[in-house]
DNA sequence: CGGGCTCTCAATCAAGCGTTTAATTAGCCC
DNA sequence: GGGCTAATTAAACGCTTGATTGAGAGCCCG
């Protein structure tokens, strides 16, 4: 009896519709947070019944696992450094802007994902996890900025990490999202002596 | 003669029930979010049936609200300063912080509403709000920390004042509640000027 | 052809939800 | 005492929710 865990090819359309109902879940939350999550009005947005939903997700927190799994891998694409040495760190911080200003949706989930880590153990262990992976990346940008003579030295340090961590995913926060979250990002990069002059010659 | 502070019809008495059904919503909503509010919960924690919660708040959203009062009354208890003019703004984080682990009840009620205020008008509006003033606070501290000559004069900057509510704000989020919101907070000390050199030889 | 998959749907279920109703009790005022 | 009001309750109402059921389509393969 080979059991294998999948008897047949995934069927890409299969797969497909499975990822349809991801994202729908996914823009469901970032719009009426977990509160507002129905089931139904996940289906319809797809276009499927409902019983079709359970068919691919037997329950709704499998839904949400998906969901979970589907944001934080969407997020872990803006860890992947890139760029020089010494602007890996300022592209990180960017890019983490970018991605929250292009896709509010992301920041939404996230902030969600992270309230619910301490009531639901399977989500706290994988944001926690990835909350780990961040700092760490983190720590890391700033050890090469510093090797690369592109940073103080002092400023390769847990708390400073800790600290960029801590203002970038304070921009998840809907109050924080708007000119706050700018100004708080700007402040950072000037401590952090990779100020990018973004509006330059404006005196004030 | 002592009956009558209390017989007025006022009634104390009704405005201290009015409160304990604040507090068992607002303990509900920490432990388990706006998914998980229950009026039926509520009314059980203080002891009385569910029609005398409706009677006292006519409708769920309407609990909210005074949850919303309460938590933000809370809060804005912090920002009154005290201190010396230059320790003013080193009191101020520490008192955030401090209340955030005695009553972590508070930080997950205050994330809860600052999710749901991109929701929901009236939490928008009295959150935004509080924002605002916890902005406008944290820059007069700033201000007159270097008026002081407690800090250098560039540090008197609305970008500054955003990164110290951003990071504080970040606290609220569980997975920074722990280590992590410590050492962020640290470093934002350190670069403030203030820093009151808790641990001291930790080199690594 | 015909059995056996994968996939979909209309219909339904049981539980839980916020809210309401009608009745009861206790205290106060004239 | 009669009437009025504040406060409380048991019991239900009507609706929504996540989940299930059973019956097929459509298709592939021998």
């Amino acid at each position: 009896m080979a059991t294998r865990t999948e008897a047949r090819p995934p069927s890409a359309l299969s797969e497909r519709r499975r990822q349809e109902l991801v994202l729908a879940a996914y823009r469901e939350i970032a719009e009426h947070g977990f509160e507002g999550l129905r089931t139904r009005e996940v289906a319809a947005e797809v276009g499927v019944n409902i019983a079709t939903l359970h068919y691919y997700f037997p329950t709704k927190e499998s839904l949400i696992r998906g969901v979970l799994d589907h944001a934080m891998g969407r997020f872990r694409s803006t860890l992947a450094p890139h760029g020089s040495p010494g602007d890996q760190l300022r592209n990180h911080l960017r890019a983490v802007r970018k991605l929250l200003l292009e896709e509010p949706e992301l920041g939404a989930v996230m902030a969600e994902l992270a309230l619910r880590a301490s009531r639901d153990a399977d989500i706290g262990a994988i944001v926690d996890g990835t909350f780990d992976a961040w700092t760490t990346t983190t720590r890391g940008l700033l050890r090469r900025a510093v090797k690369a003579g592109a940073m103080r030295p002092e400023l390769d340090s847990a708390p400073v990490a800790a600290l960029i961590v801590a203002t970038l995913s304070s921009l998840t926060l809907p109050p924080m999202a708007d000119t706050r979250g700018d100004d708080a990002l700007r402040q950072l990069e000037r401590w952090l002596g990779i100020g990018g002059v973004r509006k330059s010659a404006s005196s004030k």
